[in-house]
DNA sequence: CGCGAAATTGAGGATACTCAACATCCGTGG
DNA sequence: CCACGGATGTTGAGTATCCTCAATTTCGCG
């Protein structure tokens, strides 16, 4: 589906359902964030949209008491931020430090008809984001504290893997924003796969080694 | 933003934004499902998508000890079921008797070159569906049961609105599926708004009469 | 009018939250 | 290089919200 149409240049390693058109840096500006920064915020002309080239990027939105939920962590090759109706519609930050594409979101429109590769990738990316979207609902709404922990370790792990051990850029408190949980849950669910055996937490709590991926599955639900 | 490239042909009333390649009979064929009827499931080949005509679509997930996740209802003038894997990610049915159009889905990708407006559609579809599913997570993670409620009527008049009164074609049991809920919490917060003023809930309970949107509008968060 | 499905209501309980204390990590500066 | 302090994370006790199980009511349809 939605096959490559030209080679990836290399520039930067993606999915191998991303295509290239991204790749091509003549249509976009690199751009680098540091730590926390925002890249844009909810409500903000949607000009760009970016891909991610190193780091980590969440995206949220907020209740007006404060609430938060963190719908993706966005990983080196995904794309964000395109928008259908020229406004962003959730924040955007810097877990860590950050490099990142930017491109201007009138391509999405005006090079639809003449640019149709690109199109075609904005649309690949997009679906990929709302499939991953759809699966975090079923998490949200459906799953219990353990299961979603077991779930965001497995996902993290396919996603970022460099085999057993995965590394955890962001915050409890941004991992229970992600999950709908709060953070003292989230304490004791990890504490409560270590103690099973499943995980181990390395003492700087930056990174978890999963033990028995088998097990995992299992409790993922 | 993805401006209108021909006129709607007025065959379907379709939301402000969306285009109108859709309303060009000739690309696709319509078809009846009586009530409960499966539309596709989980792990089908997505041969095509769909865009309803009348009527109300579940689409939803399993885990595989049945709990659901109704991500979307999807109402006429919505596309669903287009996919970047040629393979559906959750199951879709009908509510009630539904009426739908059918795309095949290698037009999107065939076609992305040669008919670039129909991929602008799709595309704008996509991207409305992703803020759709943002906004729910942001209930399904942080929304108490009453704030979920509200929200979901609110959301629903918004959509199908004729003036006061919401339809409610849907069950229980699945406004609970839909709002990671059980259907007792769902039935007592619907009562405890009724008891509050903000609705009345007639005799058939298939309908909701919103009384005070300006409270459900706060008590949405 | 009667039956099965859907919805409501109630009582009790479990999961996850809140509030709080404590531990650990990490960067800063002496 | 070590000590300090703020930020981050863990653990504990008590509680609230929502769930489970169950009984009852109401509705829709033959």
């Amino acid at each position: 589906m939605l096959a490559t149409l030209e080679p990836d240049m290399g520039l930067v390693r993606a999915p191998a359902t991303r295509s290239d058109a991204f790749s091509r840096p003549s249509l976009g500006s690199t751009r680098a964030y540091r730590k926390d920064e925002e890249i844009f915020a909810e409500g903000d002309d949607a000009d760009h949209f970016y891909r991610v080239v190193s780091g980590v990027v969440r995206t949220y939105k907020l209740l007006s008491d404060g609430r938060r939920q963190i719908d993706a962590f966005h990983l080196p090759g995904d794309i964000f931020g395109a928008e259908p109706h020229g406004v962003h519609r959730f924040t955007a930050e810097a877990v860590g430090d950050v490099s990142l594409v930017g491109y201007r979101s009138r391509s999405i429109e005006a090079t639809a008809l003449d640019n149709p590769a690109l199109a075609r990738d904005v649309l690949a990316a997009t679906m990929e984001s709302l499939a991953r979207a759809q699966e975090h609902m079923l998490l949200l709404g459906r799953k219990s504290a353990t299961e979603k922990v077991a779930t965001f370790l497995l996902g993290l792990a396919e996603r970022m893997t460099s085999g057993g051990v995965v590394d955890l850029p962001m915050t409890r408190i941004d991992i229970a924003d992600h999950l709908g949980l709060t953070i003292e849950t989230v304490s004791r669910s990890l504490t409560q796969l270590e103690r099973q055996g499943v995980i181990t937490l390395p003492a700087n709590r930056r990174g978890v080694v999963l033990k028995d991926r088998a097990a995992l599955r299992r409790l993922r639900a």
